[in-house]
DNA sequence: ACTGTCGTTTGACCTGAGTCAACCCATTAC
DNA sequence: GTAATGGGTTGACTCAGGTCAAACGACAGT
């Protein structure tokens, strides 16, 4: 059972101690990569109070979608989701893949609706932080404030990186970025570097990295036989980070 | 004069009348765009004494450049600017383009380093706008702080929108939708919205839809023969809205 | 008017990634 | 077990956009 706050409303009267998932940044292993980076116990204790909801999103449902009115952003406490914008016309662009302790929904501030869509690309769990809620802590939590900036801030240079990796990079480099960046993720969370799974379909990488399926799959058999990964499925293992580096420092033509 | 405030500090008393510009929301004509939409006359009062300088950037300047410490986000008075990432090798992407109203710096609050590079495509005017101030500030003002936030999002949406264009689009789409967002936004400044100045260059113009400057002008070349739009040099004038609309709509293949 | 510089246009050719199609492999349903 | 389904791989071919090169035009300085 989570600590009884002083902040804490009682809105939850219907609640039994095994029917729902109370959520409690203040025993959360992601609590250092999420939003309460920094906050002190009682502080934490006030976000708590934010965060009533914890709810289980099954592998392939929406967390939101496009135009539905914007209330909560999302922390994801365990899991993997993807974000994407549809055309009309079919096509869709993956914009973003996200894991554990980020988090979804920055994009519905703007114009208070959702601009794009939040797959879940396995079972997965989200805290909900109503975001006006958010907003008024964050007035009394210097600490909160800042983070919250940083991470929406971190989130446009995110962006740009990807701009960059669309706007002028190979199929190589790109599919070097893609992997170097996952390693990366997983490696701040406590994960190996050099061992995971992919939990897209060259389909969802091959849209988020501006290719097509086809061309996603013979660049990670080009990069097998060259001894730089070792694909099986989804499963990557990768076996030359420096030589993936090397990929995208030289510019060789 | 600014008008007194009790909020106001004085800390310009070397100032005399004529030396400096005083940069003041109140009688700024951008304060319906910018970051003072919404606010009261007190409390645009309270945000005109954060704001102290207001300063010429020459065409072709850098407002800030990577790896800078972040300390001010900047509002653009006057003025048209692009941001861009280097590569080592010398390849660069141009990560945005911003005109009068709009704010510059935002990538910097994630790391307090910027992280692209700010550069004048024309002699401009930006406010500076010291950011931990414009922090506490907005914990006091609410209104501010939700404007701010809103900034901030749209940044990202505007960011997937760039993303969507890199990734699965065309030439001709990523031109048409170059320009009908210029022409959404000089609209919005109170500009027309058929006749227009490109400020950049095919090579900038190319590197921010990733393409090659001789692809973007034969774009330009075929728009014309098409008569969507009449080009000489940097001068635009779009002669069918509605026809650049389509070229977006309707996926041909 | 003359020269140099820098951006732009246009043409001819090339190539990296897309397309299309066949086939394979895992997983699930029966 | 067998069949069906949905990824994933691989090959052959195509083409949109890049590359290279030449020429042109606009503007600044003399």
């Amino acid at each position: 059972m989570p600590p009884p706050s002083k902040a804490a409303k009682d809105t939850s009267f219907k609640e039994t101690p095994f029917a729902v998932i109370k959520a409690a940044c203040s025993n959360c292993n992601l609590r250092e990569l999420c939003l309460p980076l920094g906050l002190s116990d009682d502080e934490m204790t006030r976000l708590d109070s934010l965060i009533s909801v914890r709810k289980r999103i099954k592998r392939g449902d929406c967390l939101y979608r496009v135009g539905e009115p914007f209330e909560y952003i999302y922390a994801i406490r365990s899991g993997f989701f993807k974000t994407d914008v549809l055309l009309e016309d079919g096509r869709d662009q993956v914009t973003g893949c996200q894991m554990a302790g980020e988090l979804l929904g920055l994009d519905g501030i703007s114009t208070e609706r959702h601009t794009c869509n939040s797959v879940a690309l396995e079972d997965s769990e989200v805290c909900h932080i109503p975001f006006f809620r958010l907003e008024s802590l964050s007035r009394e939590i210097q600490t909160l404030q800042r983070h919250f900036h940083k991470i929406m801030s971190r989130e446009i240079v995110r962006d740009h990186g990807v701009m960059t990796l669309l706007g002028m990079m190979c199929v190589e480099e790109r599919i070097a970025a893609f992997l170097l960046n996952l390693s990366q993720r997983f490696t701040a969370r406590g994960f190996s570097p050099a061992e995971f799974n992919l939990r897209m379909t060259r389909e969802e990488i091959g849209s988020y990295l501006g290719l097509k399926l086809e061309t996603v799959s013979r660049a990670f058999s080009r990069f097998q036989e060259e001894g730089l990964i070792a694909v099986q499925q989804r499963h990557i293992r990768i076996l030359d980070i420096p030589g993936l580096q090397q990929i995208m420092a030289k510019r060789n033509h």
